[in-house]
RNA sequence: GGACCUGUGGUGCAGUCUGGAGUGCACGCCGCCCUGUCAAGGCGGAGGUCGCGGGUUCAAAUCCCGUCAGGUCCGCCA
């Protein structure tokens, strides 16, 4: 139907016959001997120009067949990429009609989420979605051949599993063959794989569609995409190498430069300098521990309470905050409380008769050495401002983390990438109602070879051989080396709480898997909704999805979720409790 | 489950604090004019349940209560 794309013209089709499909991105007429049409396709836009009326409006689907020519001298776009040459003595075939469009398909029209949503189709018209979408496909196609050349096996996995009452709530489908009886939609492809690994794949990769039904965000859908992969007989820094191959040939793919090796940081000293566990790097900001200037303090609020377990005095110091009014330095104290800190102190440092002071209501009660023991130990000057968190050590890290995004982070998607490999995560993060440890990865991690016996008398303090993947402060993945002993996993099961009768009901099919020769393994899973959003410049995968949900988990287009008919509800064997809401 | 922001012709906004006629801006749409524009230009025109419901008031886009929708975040996401 065509000869060539708008946006792939070149000098050597000059003088051309050619003929060209698209959509009517914008029509300029002037009387009845000259008008212009701008065709769109997803490629790009050029200029046809017409000896006559137009009959096709904005977003008519249309064939133009004329000669490709160079523009007459001073008439050149240098906005346009094809700016450059028309079509002229333009014929136009109208191949379809069009009408309106609900908004404008520009990138520069900021269009309501909903709207956007609700005329999707219109939406990824746009030059902005279809370079997002294509990118996204750039970085998947860069990283298969990635993992091919590495050896990996692509295997697909079941979308309808078993459920498996840990972590993530899931979605379920009711069974029609077996009533009353559901499979689950896999928040990940966790279980296969290590399937796959005890099957003698040795090296299995799949970009796989994972799906938790938790609430949404804007780095979160329902759906998401991970490249997920699992490799037999192969360390920590064997699958750090292969994440980092695959990344960073899709970042070089998609950005058009490959980034410096990816360094490492414990997570204990993410927590301490960044007060999270995926920091964004792209900012120093760092925080600073006053432990040893309070050490001995009379500052009632900054002393450790009796018998704390691990007390902390950090402390944040924003440039130029001295200028902040006390109404938001009283919304930050507010941020502070809601995240679970007992207080905040700040303290502007501030200049008066040349003499340097500190302007906070907390500062009649420090010593002069805590004075000038802050302001050294902070780095801070005249002009800044300083937040101090004084609480459990890991609480006063992470309230001063979030700060430090909120007051000195920009968007994911704005450059430059800073990656940055989180190693050595605790091997579980708090305690249950009953009182056992939380797996912070999952139960299948390896602790770490140092700590092995801490599993019984210090689970806390337990390190695992798990790892993340942070870009830009946005967690892209992560991964573990897994537990193939049984032995091991006895212990962790029993850290846990978790008897043997319950592993069995829960993993058995694993578990029995295992008893039949399992290889070591360990293996990682990223992110590639949220790799294509930050290569997009976007600040939410959104932009990288075709067709996401709201954040209330509804899709404006479809109008899903919707009822079922009672029919469908009968032959699942379901009966609902609650009508279904109207939309 | 919770906090905050937003909701006004098709689109994006102003108006809301301090109540007084659906007032205004830009884009789009429709008609006419226009032979080199390119976010064309000129003239004219149409288009409104101010998200929805209730309350206060002589009077509500504006104040109050509730509710719905979209967004950001907390919780949640092994």
């Amino acid at each position: 139907m065509r000869t060539h794309l708008c946006g792939q013209l070149e000098d050597g089709d000059v003088g051309r016959f050619i003929r060209l499909c698209g959509w009517v991105s914008r029509r300029r007429e002037h009387g009845e001997h000259l008008a212009f049409v701008d065709l769109r396709d997803h490629t790009g836009t050029i200029q046809c120009v017409v000896d006559g009326s137009v009959d096709a409006r904005s977003e008519y689907v249309v064939a133009v067949t004329g000669t490709l020519r160079r523009r007459p001298e001073g008439m050149e776009n240098p906005n346009l990429a094809t700016g450059g040459w028309e079509v002229g003595d333009c014929e136009i075939e109208v191949l379809a009609t069009a009408e309106p469009p609900p908004f404008a398909v520009e990138d520069r029209v900021d269009v309501d989420e909903a709207t956007r949503l609700r005329y999707r189709y219109i939406d990824l018209r746009r030059p902005r979605m279809q370079a997002n979408l294509r990118l996204r496909a750039v970085v998947n196609a860069a990283l298969r051949a990635a993992m091919d050349r590495m050896g990996f096996c692509e295997v697909e996995t079941p979308l309808l599993w078993s459920p498996t009452p840990e972590g993530a709530r899931e979605f379920a489908v009711p069974s029609r063959l077996h009533p009353g009886a559901f499979y689950v939609l896999p928040q990940s492809p966790q279980l296969a794989k290590q399937l796959l690994m005890v099957s003698g794949m040795d090296r299995y990769y799949q970009i796989a569609r994972c799906l938790r039904d938790e609430d949404l965000r804007a780095d979160r859908q329902f759906e998401f995409t991970q490249l997920d992969m699992e490799a037999s007989f192969v360390n920590q820094d064997d699958v750090l190498g292969f994440v980092s191959e695959s990344v960073l040939d899709a970042a070089e793919a998609a950005t058009g430069e490959r980034p410096p090796p990816i360094a490492r940081m414990t997570w204990a000293e993410a927590l301490e300098r960044y007060g999270t566990d995926k920091p964004d790097l792209r900012f120093a900001m760092e925080l600073v521990d006053l432990g040893e200037v309070f050490a001995t303090t009379e500052v009632r609020a900054f002393a450790a309470p009796q018998g704390a377990r691990r007390h902390a005095v950090k402390a944040l110091v924003v440039e130029g905050g001295a200028s902040f009014a006390r109404s938001r330095l009283d919304g930050l104290v507010e941020t502070a409380k809601a995240e679970g800190a007992k207080g905040l102190a700040w303290f502007k440092v501030t200049e008066g008769d040349g003499v340097v002071g500190l302007d906070s209501p907390l500062d009649r009660f420090l010593s002069e050495t805590e004075r000038t023991g802050l302001l050294a130990a902070s780095g801070a000057v005249v002009g800044d401002l300083v937040l101090v968190v004084s609480d459990e050590h890991r609480l006063a890290c992470t309230v001063l983390g979030r700060m430090r995004v909120a007051l000195g982070g920009r968007p994911v998607g704005e450059g430059p990438y800073r990656y940055v490999w989180v190693v050595e995560f605790p091997m579980f993060d708090g305690v249950d109602s009953a009182g056992h440890p939380v797996p912070a990865h999952h139960p299948f991690t390896m602790p770490h070879p140092d700590d092995l016996d801490l599993l019984e008398t210090d689970p806390a303090a337990v390190r695992s051989q798990a790892y993340d993947l942070v870009l830009n402060g946005w967690e892209l993945g992560s991964g573990s080396v897994r537990v193939h002993r049984a032995d091991i996993q006895g212990r962790i099961f029993a850290a846990l709480g978790i008897s043997a009768e319950q592993a069995e009901a829960r993993f058995g099919f694993l578990l029995d898997a295992f008893r039949y020769g399992a290889p070591p393994h360990a293996g990682f899973a990223f992110g590639i909704d949220r790799l294509a959003a930050i290569f997009s410049g976007a600040d939410t995968i959104r932009e990288v999805i075709a067709f996401p949900k709201t954040q209330s988990g509804a899709d404006p287009l479809t109008g899903a979720p919707k009822a079922l008919s009672a029919n469908a509800l009968a032959d699942l064997g379901i009966k609902t409790t609650v009508p279904a809401p109207e939309r």
